[in-house]
DNA sequence: GTCTATACGCCGATAGAC
DNA sequence: GTCTATCGGCGTATAGAC
């Protein structure tokens, strides 16, 4: 399909490396960062490459010794961000067993991901209907079924061993935790009122317990009351 | 700032209509749904007038007999669903006074609002970074004031009445019930598996009850258990 | 109400000097 | 690694005939 090729998870990839070692440039990484605040106070197409050279104090032109076109930016703005994502939730994984706990943990996690990658969070919502009509952003549907299947399968382990009520749908909750907590980059601000700790432990009280002060009605399949 | 007239609500208003009865036009409302579906499909910023046009099966010169401007098309769709949203908000808050019916009834006109405003909901979500720098836009934080201010009153006052738990944030609660639910437009289809009313209830359970199956704590300034 | 024809600027990207 | 200079294309919008 497409001719990148693949380094590290199944995921996404590096590309266009400078460097003979095959490290990467600060020079570039600087203007990857540039680049990806432009992108998400404006959008990717309101962002021209001219404004990224002149926030970089250079000209556009300079800007294609690093890359090789607007797109090859926001790719690596987009595949930093999903690799760290997904080697987060493989860990928490990794250290518990109980499926409330490694919910609440992959909950934590994605709130605390707002503030280091608020601009690839940014980008990822306003343009991902846009890129992903591009062939070469494919690996960005991949990467998204992965995560997927990793929260289902948590929250189905839950329901089997009792401790979340069966009558909900699993891909649906999911989804709803999933957009919950990355819609949140929209209004979320460093240093405001509520930091990303406090969000997540709102978010996980309200998710387990609910709302309400009253009495409930819990179907369950397995340890039923 | 602005020379719109303001008509209806506070909120939004219709401009340039054609007739001199200060009708619609039939003709003009079909274009700006036309235009509606390409916005959604593609985004506004990579949508051209040619596309409209070329959609509508006439020349895009054509177009500006209609509008003065690209701009103009899509306040009309983003207006129309905002005066719709918000009278339908206003019904449910006068036809009931318990504070959790209230919220569950407005829950539901969300996810039933999905279908009928598919095109404008997606537009507000992946475009409202890009047009709310436009001054011609303000309005649209006005509406988002508005609804914010309805929907956190019945949070306080199913606090105040002990329905809801109170050690939750309001503002933080509505932020994230009004996410879930205009993100799902993201992957919600008429006619799939789940339809409106289902999600609505799905969610509204999770919302009251929590996911979890066994005893909480629940913290309530007034009637505590 | 639509078409023909077109203005005019900005877009992403390239070639080659330094 | 950056600059100078520039290309071809497409963007929104307009003027005036029909």
């Amino acid at each position: 399909m497409t001719t990148r090729k693949n380094s590290g998870t199944a995921t996404t990839a590096k590309r266009q490396r400078t460097t003979p070692t095959g490290a990467a440039s600060e020079r570039r990484d600087h203007l990857v960062k540039l680049a990806a605040e432009l992108f998400a106070r404006k959008g990717f197409q309101a962002t021209t490459v001219r404004q990224i050279a002149d926030e970089a104090g250079i000209l556009s032109g300079s800007l294609y010794h690093h890359f090789d076109s607007k797109e090859t930016i926001v790719d690596e703005v987009l595949s930093t961000f999903l690799d760290d994502i997904i080697a987060r939730y493989r860990s928490a994984i990794d250290t518990s067993t109980d499926a409330r706990e490694v919910l609440s943990e992959m909950v934590r996690i994605g709130f605390a991901t707002l503030e280091p990658h608020r601009a690839a969070i940014t980008v990822m919502q306003n343009d991902w209907n846009y890129l992903r009509q591009f062939e070469r952003f494919n690996y960005l549907v991949k990467a998204e079924e992965e995560v997927e299947q990793i929260w289902v399968e948590q929250i189905k382990a839950g329901q089997a061993a009792g401790l979340f009520r069966a009558d909900v749908d699993p891909k649906l909750t999911y989804r709803m935790i999933r957009d919950t907590i990355w819609v949140a980059v929209r209004w979320f601000r460093p240093g405001g009122r509520l930091n990303p700790n406090a969000l997540a432990e709102h978010y996980i009280t309200v998710l387990f317990d609910g709302l309400a002060t009253g009495e409930r009605t819990i179907p369950t399949s397995a340890a039923a009351g």
